[in-house]
DNA sequence: TTGAAAGCGGTACCAG
DNA sequence: CTGGTACCGCTTTCAA
C-alpha cells in the first residue's frame, strides 16, 4: 500500500524515535527488550524493508563488493564468482557482478558503475584491458584485485596464473607424443595487441624448431570453439593436435571433429585449459590444465573484505602455478596419414541425425 | 585522493551551483554550452563519479531491475538472465542477480535484498517456492514477474511453461520406441511437497498402464546427474530409457553410462529438457525439449521496464508451449536383454583412463 | 539559465 | 536506554 515505508513510520507505530528503530535494526547498543519487541512488531506489521540506498549513503559504507568478468557463461568465471559469493555471504557481504563480453568499453562502463555504487571492494577478472582503466580507478580508494591483467598499484593487487608454464607443459606433452603440426584455438580477445596467452603458445612452439603452429580465433563459446576448429580443418594441412585456450572452446572443437568423422584422440589430439567440471563430462574427457578457481575466489575475498587477511597475501601479487591434467583427449600422433581429411562428414555416425 | 568526491566539490571547481552540475549530469533542461563545458571539465579533472545510492534515494527511482534464479550455473537460467540484461541495457537499465541454490530461505533473503534495493522491477525465476513470499511482496509496489511458480496477483504476473505437455511428448515418444521401464532423474528440489514436474512425469506414466517408472534425485549439476544415474543403475532392474529433468543432469547421466560401458542410445535412451547449447555439443547429442529462454527474457523485460509493453502481454499470465527436439540420445528399446547390466565398468573404453 | 533550499531514508553522535 | 539532530550526496521545486 505505502510505497514509502520508512523508519519514521515504523517509529511512529512503535511509539519510539527513528533512532531507536535504527538501533534495533542494527542490533546495536542495548535496546530494552520490551522496546525492541514493539519495534519488531511494527516492522512486521508494516512489512518494512529498510532502504539500502539510504543506509549506505548515511553509513558511508556499502557491504557489497563488485566483480567484473569477461564472460559469465564460461564456467571458469562462474566458478570464481561462486566462491567469492560464498565467502562474501559468510561475512555478510553481497556481491554484484557485471559482464564485459570481452569488450573494453563495457569494462570501463562496468568500472564506472561499480565506483558509482561505492562498492567496498572490486574484483576485475577479465582478459581484455583498457589503459583508461587505471585512470578511472585513480582517486577512488576502493581496494581492487585484478586477475590476469594490470600492474600492482596503490590499493590494487594482482593475482596471475603462470599461464606460460601451463602452456609449456601442454606443448611438451604433445611433442613427446610425436605431434609436430599444432593448432591453436583462442577466443577473439586474443587478437588484441599483446596477448599474453597467444604469445605464450607461439613462444613455446618457437622454443622447439621441430614444431609449427596455426591459429584460429572465434567467440568464447561452444559454438566458437566449433567454428574455430572448422577453420583449422578447412585450410591447409590439418594439425595433429589442437591446443584450445580453454575447456569450453575445446568441447566445441570436439564436436566439430565428430561432425567430420574425425576421432579424438585417435586422429587428432585436443587439449583444453581451466579444468572446468565439463572437461570431465565431455567425450572424450579433456586433457587440460587445472586452474584453481576456488583458490582464486578465496584470495579475492580475503583481499577485498576487511578483517580477514589470510597469510597467503604477503605482497601485492600472487602467482598461481597451474597443474597439468592428462585425460582422454590426447594420444600419440598418427604416423604417415592424412586419411581423416578425406573422410566425409558424418560418415562414421551410425545414429540418426 | 579524496574518498569523498561529490557534487559540491565539482560545483565549486566549476564555479556553479550543485544544482547545475546535477543538470548537466542528467542532461536535463537547457544548460548554457559554456557552463556545461566548465562542469564537464571539472568532472573529468576530479574524476568524479556520482554516488548512485544518493541518486536513487533522492530520485526515488532505481533504474535497476532485480532477478532471482535458482542456479545460475545451469545455462537455462543463465540464458534467461543474459537476454534480460541485454534488453535492460538497451533501455539503460542495470540488472542485478541473486542465486538461491534452490533454498527457499535464500529465496526469501534475496527478495528482501531486492526490495531493500528498491529495484524498479523483479523477476523471480526459481523452482522452489515459499509461502511467506507473497506476504513479503505485499505492500511493495514493485512489479514482479514469476516464472513457473506463484499465482498472478496485484502487480505480479506469470510466465509458465506447459511442462506437462513437454513431458507427455517425451513419454509418448519413448513409448513408441518400445520403452516400458522408464527412469526419471530430477534435482533435489523435486522432493518438495507438490512438485509439478515430478508429478507431471508420474501422471504421464500413469496414463499408460504399460509403463513403469523409477526416480532418482540429486543436485542440479553435471555431477548430480551422474550420481542420480548411478543410483538408477545400482538398484533393481535398469530402465531402458531415462528422462532427465534438464539437459545438465542428462549430460551428467550420459557420463555415468559411459563409465559403465553402457552405450546411449543403443543400450539406454536418455532425454533432457531445456535444449541448452550444451545439449547439441555433448555425446551423443541430446533428445530434449526446447524452452525458449530468449523469449522468456524478452517477456520479463517488457513487463518490468516501463514504456515498452509489447502486445504479447495481454493478461497476467503467459503460457509457453515447449517444442520436442529429437536428436541422438534416444533410440528403440533393445528387446530381451539386460546384458549391459553385466558389462564391467569401462570395459568398452579403448582410450587411456 | 542558474542558485537556494527542502527533502529522500538512514546513521551516529550528543544529551538527557 | 532513548530522543533530538546534524549530516550522507543528489534531485527537484521555486525564485531570481
Amino acid at each position: 500500500m505505502e510505497q514509502t515505508m520508512n523508519l519514521e513510520e515504523v517509529a511512529k507505530r512503535a511509539k519510539v524515535s527513528a533512532a531507536t528503530v535504527s538501533r534495533v535494526l542494527n542490533n546495536a547498543s542495548v535496546v530494552k527488550g520490551s522496546t525492541r519487541a514493539r519495534v519488531m512488531k511494527a516492522i512486521e506489521e508494516l512489512r518494512y524493508h529498510p532502504n539500502l540506498h539510504a543506509r549506505s549513503l548515511a553509513g558511508g559504507k556499502s557491504r557489497t563488493i563488485g566483480m567484473i568478468v569477461s564472460n559469465m557463461e564460461n564456467p571458469f568465471f562462474f566458478d570464481i564468482y561462486k566462491t567469492v559469493e560464498l565467502d562474501a555471504h559468510a561475512r555478510r557481504f553481497e556481491v554484484v557482478v557485471a559482464n564485459t563480453d570481452y569488450r573494453s568499453e563495457q569494462l570501463v562502463a562496468s568500472i564506472r558503475l561499480m565506483i558509482g555504487r561505492r562498492v567496498a571492494g572490486l574484483a576485475v577478472v577479465v582478459s581484455e584491458m583498457e589503459p583508461a582503466l587505471i585512470e578511472e580507478l585513480t582517486g577512488s580508494d576502493i581496494p581492487v584485485v585484478f586477475y590476469d591483467v594490470g600492474a600492482p598499484r596503490h590499493n590494487i593487487t594482482n593475482i596471475r596464473v603462470n599461464y606460460r608454464r601451463g602452456v609449456e607443459k601442454v606443448v611438451d606433452y604433445l611433442h613427446s607424443l610425436g605431434h609436430r603440426r599444432l593448432g591453436f584455438i583462442g577466443h577473439h580477445s586474443i587478437l588484441g595487441p599483446i596477448n599474453e596467452r597467444m604469445k605464450t603458445v607461439l613462444d613455446a612452439v618457437a622454443a622447439n624448431p621441430a614444431l609449427e603452429v596455426r591459429a584460429a580465433a572465434d567467440a568464447d563459446t561452444l559454438e566458437g570453439g566449433r567454428q574455430a576448429m572448422r577453420a583449422l580443418l578447412g585450410s591447409g594441412e590439418a594439425p595433429t593436435a589442437v591446443i584450445c585456450v580453454n575447456d569450453v572452446m575445446a568441447v566445441g572443437a570436439l564436436r566439430e571433429l565428430r561432425e567430420h568423422g574425425i576421432q579424438a584422440p585417435r586422429d587428432i589430439s585436443v587439449t583444453g585449459f581451466d579444468n572446468i567440471k565439463l572437461s570431465e563430462f565431455c567425450y572424450p574427457a579433456l586433457t587440460t590444465v587445472h586452474i584453481p578457481r576456488d583458490r582464486i575466489g578465496h584470495l579475492i575475498c580475503d583481499r577485498l573484505i576487511p578483517g580477514s587477511d589470510r597469510p597467503e597475501w604477503n605482497g601485492d601479487e600472487i602467482v598461481i602455478d597451474p597443474e597439468f591434467m592428462v585425460r582422454d583427449s590426447t594420444g600419440p600422433a598418427r604416423q604417415v596419414q592424412h586419411a581423416h581429411r578425406s573422410v566425409s562428414p558424418r560418415l562414421s555416425r551410425s545414429w540418426p541425425g
